[in-house]
DNA sequence: CTTTGTCAATACGCAGCCGTATGGTTTAAT
DNA sequence: ATTAAACCATACGGCTGCGTATTGACAAAG
């Protein structure tokens, strides 16, 4: 873990900020916003903090860089993995699907949910969910609901994606098998796709 | 606030355990379970933490009884609040709209579900999902559904809920108007109930 | 070879919070 | 009135985590 972690530094000991907004990505990930701290991420990159405030100004601010790149980065994967469909009803179902997928992604995604009682997380995942929630809306009305039924299913299908992720991340002793995962996304495709 | 506390704690200084819990829940409700810290709560209820460490032996103590006190209490108001109605559709269509109302009971919802990843207050989310989601599957059925596309369609309508109260809860600045709140709820009414 | 810039180690101060120890005060019973 | 139990205050030790200051190692540029 942290050797395979301080490796993909860059293997000659010298780390960057990008190193450090990395390992706090995985740290999120695995251990929620909270415990992104300045000291657990040195020994985990295999040097000491005082290398830390080289990078940073202080904790806040690594959160801060972390949360833009996470942002940016999020952004730009979720319109590529879109853009693979033309016809609105395929977009809509490859969407939906990607739930069972990209599993590292959602992780991240969920912790950072988790957290968005924090100041700097709050408004990221503010703007993060009404950006899905403009784009399910368009593909709702492109399947010929009306404006606000768009909306209102665009919510409750991004709502329902939220707490499954929660669901699913937090109670691993009763994650459902495969088979029922598949079974509940296609339910989900049948009762929301028009 | 911390005025009111120390009023309702009986008026005349004594404080008992049951006191604590209450104090700890509204810190819950304010600020989330990691902010339950003896000494605030201490500040809160106009005491030191020296009286504390005579009603509870640790703070995990603390944490466990409010959430056992939580979990009953979750159980007895939402069967009662239920039982109002009688007809299968207008138990659930009831349900769906009691999401408007009790705010105070949903905050606290809330914060414990985004707390999930502690140790003391996972377990108890994971069985309130799975008594609520068990409720919602057997109303489906009753109206019509089959086995599976009932519990499919519970966990659906579960899942929404959360996030929702999430979404709600956290993004106040994105808040919806009332009349939007309304259309929204009978938009998932009319497009989950069968 | 020296200088400058980059990155890291060590050591320290400080704050918040947990838990303990000890002793003081009130209440109720005898 | 005395005693015992319930309740609370004060003071302390310890741990963790943030941030700073100082010094050191090392490479590239001059």
């Amino acid at each position: 873990m942290s050797k395979a972690s301080a490796a993909r530094a860059g293997e000659r000991g010298r780390l960057s900020a990008a190193d450090w907004e990395i390992a706090a990505l995985e740290m999120i990930g695995e251990q929620g916003v909270a415990a992104v701290a300045v000291e657990a991420l040195a020994k985990r990159l295999g040097v000491t903090k005082g290398s830390f405030y080289w990078h940073f100004a202080s904790r806040e601010a690594l959160i801060q860089a972390t949360l833009e790149r996470w942002e940016e980065n999020d952004i730009l994967t979720f319109e590529r993995s879109i853009n693979l469909f033309k016809e609105p009803r395929d977009k809509m179902r490859a969407l939906f699907r990607r739930t069972r997928e990209e599993v590292h992604s959602h992780v991240i995604f969920c912790a950072l949910f988790m957290a968005a009682d924090h100041s700097l997380v709050g408004p990221v995942m503010q703007r993060v969910s009404e950006r899905r929630i403009e784009f399910l809306c368009d593909g709702f009305a492109k399947l010929g609901m009306s404006p606000a039924d768009a909306l209102n299913r665009a919510r409750l299908t991004y709502l329902s994606y939220v707490g499954f992720l929660q669901y699913y991340q937090q109670f691993k002793s009763a994650r459902m098998s495969i088979a029922e995962l598949d079974g509940y996304v296609d339910h989900v495709i049948d009762s929301l796709i028009p």
